[in-house]
DNA sequence: TAGAGTTTTGATATAAAATATCAATATGGT
DNA sequence: ACCATATTGATATTTTATATCAAAACTCTA
């Protein structure tokens, strides 16, 4: 693991024979740097102060893009814009507070035996997964 | 568990405080009837055919404050509106297919444990969650 | 049960977010 | 360097969501 996670999520793309042009590095650039999290718009705007020629369908449709091949999840955060949080592989588990809206993420995973279960019942191939939990933060109990 | 889903939604709403006018109660019962998984603006049209008094804004906000309580849940489901799920019991599991968007639901948990253990290392009250799994259905593998 | 004080409602207006279109451009393979 | 094609970005349009406010419905009290 001496990639770092633009670099993997550049690969992917490779690999599935999409082109690796400016708008989509200066994107994904962003999106790792600034930990996910982030609607399209603030997106556009991030990686806009480095690279001020991307238009904003450039990053709806990367993210568009990045969504179908299961690398990255629209949420709820509040808001009626969609965010677009990062699936690291292929997971992503985080906490958010019901009264401040605060995120938390976290790394534990016990899905896996569930997603093997399920997906068997199922016969349903199973790529990835997102945990959320609701509840109240440290500061809004 | 001789009580429906809709009378304990209204449970919830009468015990905090909140009235149970006739536009809610044509709300929850539409939204228990279809089973979740609708936008706005098509759970308005739903109600409507019931209840054609009812407003669009009134469904916005009655699914605001279904939200604020933890009851229900909005989420992404291909297109740009968010769709509504509910949480019985605190809690929802599916699978959502990547390739055609079918949304497969299922019953088993095996979250409690972690959700507690999590809560304690973060002092976070957890109070419901949501357990998305992202695949390919039998169908579109 | 009549009236006061609130909450809730729904029509309308407005803002925000997502999508469609298309000529121009950048890209990877040759 | 050239070609065929994928990709882009400006613009226009549609779809979703939010703000506003007078009217109506509801709860509580007397």
């Amino acid at each position: 693991m001496c990639e770092t996670q633009t670099d993997q999520l550049e690969g992917v793309l490779a690999d599935k024979g999409y082109r690796l042009t400016k708008a989509r590095r200066a994107i994904l650039q962003a999106l790792v740097t600034c930990g996910g999290h982030v609607s399209a718009d603030d997106l556009a705007d991030i990686v806009r102060q480095d690279a001020p020629f991307v238009g904003r369908m450039t990053v709806y449709r990367t993210l568009d893009l990045l969504s179908e091949l299961g690398l990255i999840r629209p949420v709820y955060q509040g808001t009626g814009a969609a965010h677009y949080i990062l699936l690291t592989n292929g997971h992503h588990h985080h906490m958010v507070c019901t009264v401040c809206s605060a995120v938390i993420e976290f790394d534990e995973c016990v899905v896996e035996e569930m997603a093997r279960l399920v997906g068997r019942r199922f016969d349903f191939q199973v790529e990835g997964h997102l945990l959320e939990f609701y509840g109240r933060c440290s500061n809004c109990r």
